[in-house]
DNA sequence: TGTTTGGTGGTATGGTTGTACCACAAAAAT
DNA sequence: ATTTTTGTGGTACAACCATACCACCAAACA
């Protein structure tokens, strides 16, 4: 069998392309020729490496949360923080907006999901997993954080758990609807860690 | 000059349809006919009362955020409560998606603003002006409390009001994922006003 | 009574979309 | 050397969309 090209490679390359369209103009408005257009090939290329536009955007999405997940472990690691506290920072903050390319994540991973709630095509249980696990991961940090008397002992960790993710990700939609800057969301973000941790 | 219907009840009956197509279907996926079935008229008649699709959007968007402003009235009026507290929890609760009808005003009503994010047609100050008076009533409300000593005075109220607004976002669009249900959302909610108002 | 005008239906049209189909080149396998 | 197989381009097609256009009816006004 002959191969001269990088399967892999290549529809990485019409994803990214896709991502970049829908960054710009909207999920809603990607269709087979502009992705085709914005990666530089032919409509029959896009064709060849994903059937159907159904599957390249099933495609599109679990490479975007992939990314997204590495984004969050970079700048976990980034911060070079030891201490539940700077984790929970790090963490949350990565829901903030700053960069072109984390307001770009951000948008069309929203669009994702409101999306999946109307269309069952788009994978249901790929929204319900990663939340779930974050707010377990974050529960357990804010207990290993009490244990350690650095969080208040009076807190409920799993409803703060809840909290922390539901607050993140509002303040995160808010800035994408404009309605607040990025370095406002921070603040804020801070305000409530400082809350939860006395100095 | 001939009248015989009356022309802001035809266009509520139509937009109307236009909700509940979205509401089952998506925002995405209304189309001037399918409005017109679901409405039972023609696509002409449509045309005639809403010239384009845009201004059928917009006059629905309009119409939507008018109810969800009647419904949170209604919900405050009908908790009767006086105090900041249960004012507060009234408004807040009325984020989270209970009733079929609360449901689908949330979710069409978040299609709009991420939809608005990358089309400017759809009002962008539309999204903005209602959360910022949201947030001036919170911090308000919560001044008045800790004057009153209900409220802890240690809180920033101003903080404390932009985090209360993204909590309730948040936990709205969880409860629309199908992430967690209303009760779940509730309750989490109801817990994060205690740690704001000691009892 | 005739004529304007508001309300309605049906249909044509120009454009776009996803996808299927056909052809062809070149590398691998035989 | 010939026959597969993989990658690629171009194009055709059926469906659907928003909108423009044409015709008609009945009510109001003259």
């Amino acid at each position: 069998m002959p191969k001269l090209v990088d399967h892999e490679e290549r529809r990485a390359h019409i994803i990214d392309a896709l991502l970049r369209s829908a960054a710009s103009s909207g999920l809603h408005s990607v269709t087979m020729r502009s992705v085709a257009i914005e990666a530089g090939v032919s409509v029959r290329l896009v064709q060849y490496y994903f059937d159907t536009k159904e599957q390249l955007l099933l495609a599109a999405m679990t490479r975007l949360t992939a990314r997204m997940g590495e984004r969050v472990q970079r700048r976990v690691r980034a911060s070079g923080a030891a201490d539940p506290r700077g984790i929970i920072e790090a963490v949350l903050l990565e829901a903030v907006p700053t960069d072109e390319e984390s307001r770009a994540f951000h948008l069309i991973h929203t669009e994702y999901a409101v999306l999946s709630v109307t269309d069952p095509a788009l994978g249901g249980p790929q929204f319900l997993a990663a939340p779930d696990e974050m707010e377990a991961f974050l529960a357990a940090q804010l207990t290993a954080a009490q244990q350690a008397g650095a969080a208040d002992p009076g807190l409920d960790a799993r409803h703060e758990a809840v909290v922390l993710l539901a607050v993140s990700a509002g303040l995160g939609l808010s800035v994408l609807l404009d309605q607040r800057t990025a370095d406002e969301a921070t603040t804020v973000l801070r305000y409530h860690l400082g809350r939860l941790f006395p100095d």
